[in-house]
DNA sequence: GGAGTTTTGAGGTACGTAAAGCAGAATCTG
DNA sequence: CAGATTCTGCTTTACGTACCTCAAAACTCC
């Protein structure tokens, strides 16, 4: 049978409330009856016991996730994915609040960190848009002992315990890959079309592939990006544009969302069908685009995976208890007609 | 606060005993007192707490998983994978065994499977090859009431209650794409390196392959698979010997394990540089072929994913408890020079 | 309506830990 | 060395569920 107090105490030579006041790091303890009762964990291989742990304690964990308000469909699906967990919540003592900001506005976010009762909330994951005042919120909540975790869009590291979300200089440089090599012998342009260069991610995954295609494939020239907004009638408007007045274009890359402008834009027309396009974040509509041939590949990063692991992670920083890191690390997914889920 | 067995007697109008009869599917309880209880359950919304449950019922989940003797970088790393679960086992009342058996065996697998003390173990994960006498073996657990899980290996449906692993048909027609599109516009042919083809899932990669190549890419034709039956010594000559009398390879499917012999013949000649290769399972080897650009893209599995994912599995089907199906889909991950994890 | 059976109630113990209060011991301070 | 302070021991209650026993109540059947 495993160990269990009782016996740390036994073998410690201590009482049972020591043992206790070692395990959960209440004072009054010298620091040599600390270190055996540490020794005798350590001998017997004693290992807290969190079913009765967590029925004893009582805790609940209250965990706030704060999204911009969905437009685009990956902030929906990671909404959804959100509600899903909600559902399980209840089966591990936690509770899971949703509040929605207003997109690209950090004013907004920083009112919504601002506002958070630090008693009440015991871990956050946000989808950060950086600027001084949310950094300054972020730091008067991790000295009330609040873990924080972004979500997909990240702030400095020194501002947040964990970054739930992939690489974007990588995911970039991966599209530019997967261009270059399906575009082949071919040359010509390649039009980059974004949401916002304001959010850091578009930013890096736009810098990341420019360069990545200057490097590798001296055959492609990038066209500066469009930004689309997040809305697909401003994107298609502009893409159509584009497309209309440059006359060589072999490639194209979706940044962010928008992606049914995008669709909108190279079915209209038959000559479209040759350009290689490569787009972000698996939707009903991109798996659709790459069913019809209109993708040649889509990079996404998994939503749930990444609901679910923020919610591990801010669970593991407050019972300061390990973690997987395997488990914890979000893929660049690539996915085409033939690996979709 | 959450709802607790007091408040659903309370609700039901019965007594605790009743309650817990109901709960727990025990006898003598009327049917109409049954629903009586269930529907108080409904309208509190009470949900068991797990952590009390697993307190008072002393559980231990006894899980078995047996798997090749390893000889391939895969099922090492699969091992690998098991024995880093078994580190975080003790925390949730699991304790993992693993059981080798020799490769391709199915009679030694069967004796395995012949050999389990259905009271002695709760649930099952194998990497299955199929015969009839493992089926014979699976039977008899699922009749004790043994869950089982095919890990990696699938056998028929019918003899068990998950499939742990990709869809190999589809990996293999991923495969076939991608080494269409980035053979571009050359023609030739294409080289298949196998295990060996008694192997479920090589076959069936092999297979799909064949078939996407000849009915997407008229360019290529496939060359009869070699099979290296996981020895890297045997490979390479195979191959070695292929690329010497094919004059016009220009694509290789590595289907399963061998890698490192592929990797030992591409490397051997400077005119082999050109080959577009595709590989299964993301080693240390494996990764820097992608690195050196030996290696065009890597189809893998995740072991780790794998093997918690089984856990999970076999576990809610003991308690009877729900599955997040997402978290359990096992992905068909495609792995290019940028995506690396 | 009585004997037999089935269903229900009441109450207890147990699981391993948390968290308290209080008393007594050990250690430090001046 | 007295007094203050820090440390430790002992004990109790609680968490929510599982599982058991024994007795009482409610049914069945003839």
């Amino acid at each position: 049978m495993r160990p269990t107090v009782h016996d740390v105490a036994g073998e410690a030579g201590v009482s049972l409330a020591t043992v206790d006041r070692v395990l959960n790091r209440r004072s009054g303890v010298r620091a040599e009856t600390v270190a055996r009762v540490n020794a005798a964990i350590v001998r017997l291989g004693y290992v807290r016991d969190i079913s009765a742990a967590n029925l004893a304690k009582q805790r609940v964990y209250n965990l706030l996730f704060i999204v911009p308000e969905g437009s685009n469909s990956f902030m929906l699906g990671l909404e959804n994915e959100l509600s899903q967990a909600k559902l399980y919540s209840v089966l591990d003592r936690t509770h899971l609040d949703i509040h929605k900001v207003k997109t690209f506005d950090a004013d907004a976010l920083a009112v919504a960190l601002e506002g958070i009762d630090a008693g009440q909330v015991s871990g956050v994951a946000l989808v950060a848009t950086e600027s001084e005042r949310v950094r300054r919120a972020l730091v008067r909540l991790r000295e009330a002992g609040i873990p924080i975790a972004t979500l997909v869009s990240d702030v400095s590291e020194a501002y947040r315990d964990h970054y739930v979300g992939i690489d974007n200089i990588a995911a970039g440089r991966t599209a530019a890959s997967l261009i270059g090599r399906f575009v082949g012998e071919r040359t010509g342009k390649v039009a980059l079309v974004a949401g916002s260069m304001l959010v850091k991610d578009h930013a890096e995954r736009c810098a990341a592939f420019e360069q990545a295609i200057r490097g590798e494939f001296p055959g492609l020239e990038c066209l500066p990006a469009i930004e689309g907004r997040d809305d697909a009638v401003v994107t298609r408007a502009l893409l159509a544009e584009l497309l209309d007045r440059e006359r060589d274009v072999v490639g194209l890359y979706s940044i962010g969302a928008g992606n049914r402008g995008v669709i909108d834009v190279l079915t209209s027309r038959a000559e479209y069908r040759g350009i290689t396009v490569v787009a972000h974040e698996l939707t009903d509509h991109s798996k659709q685009a790459l069913r019809d041939g209109i993708f040649d590949a889509v990079i996404n990063q998994d939503a749930g995976h990444e609901v679910r692991s923020a919610i591990r992670l801010l669970k593991a920083r407050i019972d300061d208890t390990p973690v997987i890191a395997n488990q914890e690390a979000i893929r660049i997914e690539i996915y085409i007609r033939d690996n979709l889920p």
